[in-house]
DNA sequence: AGCTAACTTGAGGATGCCCTCAAGTTAGCC
DNA sequence: GGCTAACTTGAGGGCATCCTCAAGTTAGCT
């Protein structure tokens, strides 16, 4: 049982850093959320061993969001529909929270609550991508690798794009949805990243420091 | 005039520049580079005042790749092919050399020769949109600004992937040609970022530190 | 061979971030 | 009110970069 300080303070951090996460990534200094929590950075590394730790404390409900996201997406009457509104929902997620982009658009293995909710993300982002290829509206070569591209490829417009106009990611994802039905798809030569490609690529993304 | 040895190691720094900044990027240490060169950091910055400097003196023959690309592209018969080539081979360039995709991507404004390949490639870009446009053949909302978009996302994804499969970008940039097909065209609500706009957002990525 | 302007060098101050830990403070029980 | 376990603190060591400059080296002229 935590003593009321620790408590208050440990709620202020999580606070704090949800904010800063959403605002400058899952990079962001750990001296910044301190700041911004009013409590010494030491105080931090008393309630998290490391950043993964609150990182995982941290950025749950906002993967949940997506989640519910998903779920509603898979009840849709038209299956398009619902795939397309899926993808620019979560667009529209990162657009919002770059902590959450970063959850998504690379791994961390240390933050086994996060990696847990991607996973179950992804799984769901097949159902609603075979669902619309049944209806024969999605092209049928698109993979769950080739959807998590396009949200690396969201995540940059994003960052590029945010501070000037807060809604040009919109009329990107057009384009590209444009170019998912399948009535435009031409046949495609290269080969879609499996799974494993996936993971490491996401991995790949992470150790990039500079 | 130059001494030898200083003209040699000029030639020495330029190279490991020009290797460098392919593999990391126009942020990569300085002093990779002078290592590489096999020379003092003091020396690089003899030589180059700032890192603006050497980016200046050593980016131009690939932007200058990147027009003569255009050129070539201007001269297809085919406009759209000429269109789909040139964005094909800009991201194959990307896919090689991060420096370029970075001069693509950002501003550099105390980089004058690079900022002028680059405004020179905007136009040459622009003259190859229009004229597929009145082959009709892509689609007639396309813009410059879009273009940018479409450089930026591939940008990431080469980011994310060149390591795991060096043509994963390829199989994205399908996705998106087949989306920039007059045929396959829906109507966008979204309006394109003006040319000051695309400035403004090359701008803001580079003021990104971390 | 001697001279000197041209050149090179790398230690070091500045900055920004990582994380730790010895010393100080405080909540809350008695 | 006093005590102590729980908690907080921030200075400081580590590291990676930036860039500078006083001291040392050398090319190449005479």
């Amino acid at each position: 049982m935590l003593r009321r300080d620790a408590q208050r303070n440990l709620e202020r951090l999580a606070r704090a850093a949800r904010e800063v996460f959403a605002e400058r990534g899952l990079n962001a200094p750990l001296e910044k959320i301190a700041e911004r929590a009013g409590v010494s950075i030491g105080t931090l590394y008393n309630r998290y061993p490391d950043r993964y730790a609150l990182i995982d404390a941290v950025l749950l409900d906002r993967m949940q969001e997506n989640l519910q996201i998903g779920e509603v997406a898979l009840a849709a009457d038209d299956p398009w529909q619902g795939f397309a509104d899926y993808l620019e929902q979560t667009c529209e997620l990162q657009a919002r929270d770059r902590g959450v982009t970063d959850a998504i658009s690379r791994r961390f293995p240390k933050a086994p609550k996060v990696e847990a909710a991607c996973a179950d993300g992804f799984v769901q982002a097949r159902q609603l991508i075979e669902r619309a290829q049944r209806q024969g509206t999605l092209r049928p070569d698109f993979t769950v690798g080739d959807l998590v591209s396009v949200l690396w490829a969201n995540a940059r417009i994003v960052e590029a794009t945010i501070a000037v106009d807060p809604n040009a990611w919109r009329r990107y994802l057009r384009f590209v949805l444009d170019g998912l039905h399948a009535e435009a798809a031409h046949p495609i030569p290269e080969p879609a990243l499996d799974p494993d490609q996936v993971d490491r690529a996401r991995l790949a993304l992470g150790a990039t420091k500079q």
